[in-house]
DNA sequence: CTTGACTCTCCCCCTACTGGAGGTTGTATA
DNA sequence: TATACAACCTCCAGTAGGGGGAGAGTCAAG
């Protein structure tokens, strides 16, 4: 019999680890001595232990290891099991190639500034959301303004609140810009020509980034989510939304407290 | 200003993440009501927030985080952070092609066993060691026997003790068995033609694997952990070694209770 | 009998949060 | 104005797999 000392010489693991592998009843000694406390191991239980360490080098939890060992388990659960790890571990693979993608297009970046880039995208998810919305074909961007004043005075006259921030999906920018501004809303609205009310879908990647000062720098902001969009391998999938997050005013074409959201629906470009 | 909730919506994150960040003071609100707790979140922190998550997303800590976001910190350091990051992942990624490599090797062994293998190989590192040692060449492997007694009676004649398990070193099995018995010793030996001491080496990386029954079934772990070190694209670099654990017995080629381990030193084949 | 090497249990620490209990606060409706 | 009810607060516990260390008991050699 084996003190705890040398079994974890011979088994190349710490002292430390096999009391815990006792504790959560993985392996437990051979003997302990009632009166002093002491774990005795044998030498064959170093088969046993090995088969611990054998399988936590493919990746699997003490729990499951644990499982293993101690239920008959079939030869079909098992297969199951370490195909079950084997997409886990695919999946770890893709997950890490991603990063990697993404801190060499960072590093990319500040070869070029020589600084932090000033802009930071994020992917994230965005709900389904009902609005009601004016679209129209306008010559420039700032022109919206107009169709704005027409969508809050038609809302105001129906007394119907807006219910979170708004925004301008952009479906065309050639030859002129394609633009629709919305309000999110929840209920019916009463018919009118100009005026639609539709869901905008949900969409499961939407690469974002958010634009803190005024309207008219922001293109800076485009620049850098499209060149993040190329450089990190994906590609656009639908119309682009600029989400106004603070109250709007009128004057914030050159408010510097002005904070934008703009976000691109994207796709992984398959490589 | 916003609340914690809007904030987490418009950001993306959990109210409980955004008071963690808080609590570790990454991201502080703009303004915590001294009355009643609340915290207040301004929109112009959504970059800060976003730079949070994109900075995650390259896998950093949020220490490490903290550092790049509050101390002014140099182009210079950053590209070396990112660089070191860079060269984790490469790790990390060739970790888990091992991984895999392992899994996919033991799924083999039970497509065709239908079982989970009798046998399971271990890398460790093993130090060197200082023995004393007869080296000849034997027709077969249960011919040491006579070098054993040569080695022990010689050993037992100077009272000099073994310092752990003995071993046998095989140098080569082709035409014959050139095979060293070893007993660990500490200090120096007198002079004997036969008996010689020296330093076994260092090993860095030692496949194992554990017998648990009579010698006369030993070859079925020699079988299993050869076609470990094939399937896995490992390389044998050196004699192999059976080391006898527990306390040897001249009756142990057919004791039910004898353990020994076989180590073959390795090194990964190049891909 | 002492010394030094081992061993024991118990507790805290790590990451980046999540979940829950128990107690306020803010807002909308009846 | 009373009352729901959602949102918010703090504090505690838990996660996986141990590592580090305190304080106390045990074992073998000299």
């Amino acid at each position: 019999m084996l003190r705890i000392g040398e079994f974890s010489k011979i088994g190349q693991v710490s002292v430390k680890t096999l009391r815990y592998y006792d504790s959560v009843g993985l392996l437990k000694p051979r003997d302990v001595d009632p009166t002093t406390g002491y774990r005795y191991y044998s030498f064959d239980m170093l088969p046993k232990l090995n088969r611990i360490l054998a399988l936590k080098e493919l990746g699997l939890s003490l729990e499951q290891i644990g499982q293993l060992l101690e239920d008959e388990i079939s030869a079909e659960q098992l297969r199951g099991m370490l195909r079950l790890k084997q997409v886990e571990i695919h999946q770890q693979m893709a997950e890490e190639k991603e990063k990697l993608a993404r801190v060499e297009a960072r590093l990319k970046m500040i070869e070029q500034e020589n600084k932090m880039p000033d802009y930071d995208i994020v992917l994230k998810h965005v709900d389904a959301m009902s609005v009601a919305s004016i679209r129209d074909t306008i010559p420039t961007y700032p022109e919206q303004g107009q169709l704005w004043e027409e969508l809050e005075s038609f809302l105001a006259n129906h007394q119907i609140q807006p219910e979170g921030p708004c925004l301008t999906l952009y479906h065309s920018d050639e030859p002129n810009v394609d633009a629709e501004v919305c309000e999110p809303v929840s209920h019916a609205l009463p018919d009118n020509p100009r005026v639609i009310q539709h869901s905008l879908p949900e969409v499961d990647t939407m690469a974002t980034v958010i634009h803190h000062g005024p309207f008219i720098s922001i293109s800076e902001a485009y620049t850098a989510i499209i060149q993040w969009i190329e450089t990190n391998g994906y590609q656009i999938t639908g119309p682009s939304r600029e989400v106004y997050l603070n109250p709007a005013t009128n004057a914030s074409q050159t408010d510097p407290d002005t904070v934008t959201e703009i976000q691109f629906p994207v796709k992984k470009t398959p490589s």
